[in-house]
RNA sequence: GGCGCGGUGGCAGAGUGGUUAUGCAGCGGACUGCAACUCCGUAUACGCCGGUUCGAUUCCGACCCGCGCCUCCA
């Protein structure tokens, strides 16, 4: 049984899909305006092991990821660089797409880009206006708060209390401080798109419940993403997809914590974020995706070098089983993760990545000292528990020499050769000479291993 | 002011009313020409104060500290 907090209901719940046959998913995508940073990365990699773990249990998986691609930064964004709004958001979505797939995610069943879909998102605010939930006012078209009893039930908060907040936006268009945009108007130098309130362009919650209703149905199974996004995002979807419809709209809400720097929230407005793009150029995707899941995907994960070191030496002890010590072993091709494994249950349980890991770990203990006659069904095993992850994909002897490679580094074919010169000299007994190789491929950054089959060597 | 989350060994990080988390780093040993990898063994822990209990890191209460949200945000 799978259990997922439910930022709803505020526990752990039993997680009953509407149709079994047919789960739903949808997360939260980016605002592409910028390069995506680590912290926009985790939702990603953590609904990654959920859409696999939903894939391994149900029949039909559905899951949607949207991209947004009109919104008031990137219009920002476009008048700093001079480019047209398809140029910047087409670039920084390929962008994105490339920063992801490096983190070893699968793409989503849909990715459906908000600009496909205005004419969705104008159905849906008539249908809102029309059941009293919105009014226009000054070319705006605003959601009425009061018009929904139990608004503030996904943030835990009411009106009054919102009120006492300083931020609140008291627009003289507004009827409650609390309304939201459904719709704005635009200028003659603004993107926009003709409505039955003029020419203009949408407010930001609008698109994912219009995307929702379009290719996943009035109800869906999982909506996820970060922790900022329950309030108001959030709030605010299930005001517009309750009203407009009149179902429940989501069933279980799943939110991610954030990643810190030095104990502060990552952020773009902090100006403290470290960028996916940049990061991977210091370091394999691989390992970046093993940090994220390192620890549970509801608690604050701080980010560090010393984080990602740590991600990269338990990679190497996991690689290092499937390695083995010079022996050839296969993978039993046809093993089956049972559904007790603990690998399994781990993931069951919330998504508990952090005792996955450690099953992993001891898979790979049993691994390295099996009989060998025991060693493919113990491969297959650390490679199916493994792969439920997302983890554990590339080629074990790839992993150790290409993971740090670099432009100038030693070239495969010249460190070959010194370990058949090294290996030579340690059949004359001429260690001096071995162990100065030795060295000299250490300095360059290459380790030598000498198994029974012969020496091998990695990097990094 | 309102709402919420968290404090676990040197570090990261799960979990549990009683008995090993796990990984990295450390220490001792095996293996090795010497190493590395691996294996065997080992030390270090649950913010503070009360309460419940035979027993609390775990449950309850207070306190201290840190963090987040309160209409830009993953």
């Amino acid at each position: 049984m799978l259990k997922l907090h439910n930022t709803l209901t505020g526990t752990k719940d039993d997680f009953v899909p509407l149709d079994p046959n047919r789960v739903t998913l949808y997360v939260c995508g980016p605002t592409v305006y910028n390069y995506v940073h680590i912290g926009n990365a985790r939702p990603v990699v953590v609904f990654d092991v959920l859409y696999r773990l939903l894939a391994r249990l149900y029949p039909e998986v559905v899951y949607a990821r949207n991209i947004t691609d009109i919104d008031d930064k990137i219009i920002k964004a476009c008048a700093e660089t001079g480019e047209s709004m398809d140029a910047l958001t087409g670039r920084f979505t390929t962008a994105f797409r490339e920063d992801m797939a490096a983190l070893g995610t699968l793409e989503p069943t849909i990715t459906p880009l908000a600009t496909d879909h205005i004419a969705d998102m104008i159905a849906m605010i008539e249908t809102l206006i029309a059941k009293g939930h919105a009014y226009e006012s000054q070319g705006h078209v605003l959601f009425a708060v009061e018009s929904m009893p139990d608004y503030g039930k996904l943030s835990g908060r009411n009106l009054e209390d919102m009120l006492a907040g300083a931020r609140v936006e008291v627009a003289d268009y507004k009827r409650h401080p609390g309304d939201f945009v459904l719709w704005k108007p635009s200028d003659a130098d603004q993107p926009g798109w003709d409505s039955p309130w003029g020419r203009g362009r949408p407010g930001w919650h609008i698109e994912c419940s219009a995307m929702i209703h379009k290719h996943l149905g009035d109800v869906i199974d999982i909506h996820g993403g970060g922790q900022d996004l329950i309030f108001p995002h959030h709030e605010n979807e299930i005001a517009q997809g309750c009203c407009a419809h009149g179902t429940e709209y989501v069933r279980y809400w799943m939110h991610n914590g954030y990643i810190n720097i030095d104990g502060e929230k990552m952020s773009k407005s902090l100006g403290n974020f470290r960028l996916v793009r940049e990061l991977l150029k210091e370091y394999p995707g691989e390992v970046l995706r093993f940090a994220l899941l390192s620890s549970h995907y509801r608690s604050p994960l701080n980010f560090s070098a010393e984080l990602l070191e740590q991600a990269e030496r338990s990679l190497d002890s996991l690689y290092y089983a499937l390695l083995g010590r010079g022996e050839t072993v296969r993978a039993q091709a046809d093993y089956a993760l049972p559904e007790d494994h603990p690998v399994l249950e781990a993931l069951l349980d919330d998504l508990n990545t952090s005792e996955a890991i450690s099953a992993l770990h001891g898979i790979a203990a049993r691994l390295n000292k099996a009989e060998p006659a025991d060693k493919p069904a113990l491969k297959a095993e650390l490679l199916a528990g493994a792969g439920l992850l997302g983890l554990l994909d590339a080629d074990p002897t790839g992993w150790f020499q290409n993971k740090k490679a670099g432009d100038d580094d030693l070239d495969a074919a010249t460190i070959d050769d010194l370990v058949a010169q090294r290996t030579q000299a340690k059949k004359d007994r001429n260690f001096a000479r071995a162990d100065e190789i030795r060295d000299q491929l250490k300095d360059a950054g290459i380790q030598l291993e000498d198994t029974r089959e012969g020496t091998r060597w990695t990097r990094g």
